[in-house]
DNA sequence: TCCTTATTTATAATTATTCTAAATTTGTAA
DNA sequence: TTACAAATTTAGAATAATTATAAATAAGGA
């Protein structure tokens, strides 16, 4: 979670235009904690926007990706990729099983950035620090169906 | 890189076999600083093994990824998952401009693992360090590029 | 050697994502 | 306001990475 005028605030710093469907996607990604997708941003916002397209999701993703305000954290057990608005520096911790995604909060990842850029030289434009395993609930099912085997 | 052996072993004692192929591909996986994708890794074995499959690659990388001796890194600008055998704490570091990831050493994630263990009652299987941006070299090309409009 | 099972292979199918071109909207300036 | 140029959105087609399928092959134990 993270403040939506960081979002729409950035888009415009960059010159670019603050559209309604733009500010819906940035509003979602700013108030969620579920790590969405492209598709699950597209459900939640079509019931408002009839028109929305997929592309224009997409797209905004991108744009604001560019702009180093949301971050890109990849798939998570399913074949989707999942974004990231919150990019002070934390680890997310996903279940490959049921493909949610926590936050957890960590000294360790607070000093990565500064040590990255000085040994580098790299221009950093975001970070995907994401963890995987089984959450305890899908550990469980997991034996389960293990015993019924 | 790592030890191709320790990729063999784990496929032997989860009671699988070790068939050419997978040595194929698990010692090209140990021996990369490459962070390869699962086309690449066909690409370079396709010679040695005439009749490679691509879907012997990708089963393999998932067996590799279950059994928690592969990490799965994600896109890197590219729209391809790139894979690391090197399951020692590190940070990757992607140019997404040329699609390469190069490791960087960090104390501070080495203390990650024990962290998220402690904090969330998960069974780690995994992790994605990977820090994204552009390299020296592309920062380069992009300031011509930009001079050149 | 034979047999069972795991693995590989070739190919088809799937699906997330990107591309394209037309339609629409936005901001600006007269 | 009105008109205009440029950016954005949209719908749908296209792309391409990945997965599924079913037949062929190879491995290991009896």
């Amino acid at each position: 979670m993270s403040n939506p005028t960081v979002l729409t605030t950035a888009l415009q710093n960059a010159g670019m235009r603050v559209t309604p469907q733009r500010v819906a996607i940035c509003e979602l990604l700013a108030s969620s904690h579920e790590h969405p997708t492209a598709a699950m941003i597209y459900d939640d916002l079509k019931p408002q926007f009839t028109s929305l397209s997929l592309a224009t999701v997409y797209n905004t993703l991108e744009t604001l990706v560019g702009l180093g305000v949301v971050n890109v954290l990849g798939h998570a057990g399913d074949d989707k990729v999942h974004y990231d608005a919150d990019t002070e520096p934390h680890v997310n911790l996903a279940c490959i099983s049921c493909s949610r995604i926590i936050d957890i909060p960590s000294e360790h990842v607070t000093h990565l950035d500064e040590e990255i850029t000085a040994a580098s030289g790299y221009k950093l434009l975001g970070a995907r620090v994401l963890y995987y395993g089984l959450c305890p609930d899908c550990q469980k099912k997991q034996t389960k169906a293990t015993r019924n085997q």
